[in-house]
DNA sequence: CTTGACCTTAACGTTAGGTTAAGGTCAAGC
DNA sequence: GCTTGACCTTAACCTAACGTTAAGGTCAAG
């Protein structure tokens, strides 16, 4: 199967599992013409990075997956530690965006809005935070 | 004033306010020798943008809300619309984490974590999708 | 006069691909 | 046989927001 029809199954784009086996992740055979040759097994891998990469999971993260999922003598310990570390990501991620949403909307709440240069959230943006 | 004294001031590094003046945001006088020199001014402009890029806005949007906060015949309404949008785009972000999280946090727990192969999680990411 | 700490610009590295660019391959239609 | 369009190839530059060398000038202290 060539590269686009294995991309559109795999929902991916031909330049995205280009650059994965760039970085070494797969490898697929050549045709004849050196067209990629995906096959099951190529695009069972594949699938399983498009949805690592949809869980978050960094390209150098979904590499260490990968070769788990390969691996039929994993330890599961080993995956777990990996989604307990990403979970741990999403989680600090999630708490600065709440912030940032918090402050955020406060201000805007008390923003006029209207055509008065006088504006809450420009103060707060340029106060020098002078709170012991 | 120094480059560096004046990052130390506004909580940024050299190479982030030599940045910011690349991409045209501000540009400090220099003294006889060459060396950038930063008034009064120039840092309250560098605190602005700090404080900006803190709350999440893109340079490119820093920019925007610069120009805002220097023109004092400003409107309010503008800088309401940015934040509003800004606001938007923090929703948005939160509800991707929080989908990720709520999958993968009940993959991990349904993941022995131990010494078998057997992996809820390596499953769910080699999983070929085929609901309705 | 040397030394260390600072400054300058230039240029490459990072992440995960997207976007041209230049050129080879292949099947279809004439 | 030949053109045409759709596909493939590699190479190389673009994105954001800086961090990190690298090579060299400046300055105050000892």
């Amino acid at each position: 199967m060539n590269i686009s029809d294995a991309a559109a199954l795999c929902e991916l784009t031909p330049k995205a599992i280009r650059h994965y086996e760039d970085q070494g992740l797969i490898s697929p055979a050549r045709s004849a013409n050196g067209y990629r040759d995906y096959r099951e097994r190529d695009l069972q891998e594949l699938k399983f990075l498009a949805h690592s990469r949809a869980m978050g999971f960094s390209l150098r993260e979904c590499s260490h997956l990968l070769e788990l999922y390969r691996n039929p003598g994993r330890a599961s310990a080993n995956v777990k530690a990996l989604a307990e570390q990403k979970l741990q990501e999403l989680d600090l991620q999630m708490q600065k965006l709440k912030d940032l949403r918090s402050s955020l909307s406060s201000w805007v709440q008390h923003c006029p809005g209207d055509q008065s240069p006088n504006c809450p959230i420009i103060q707060q943006l340029a106060q020098s935070e002078e709170n012991p």
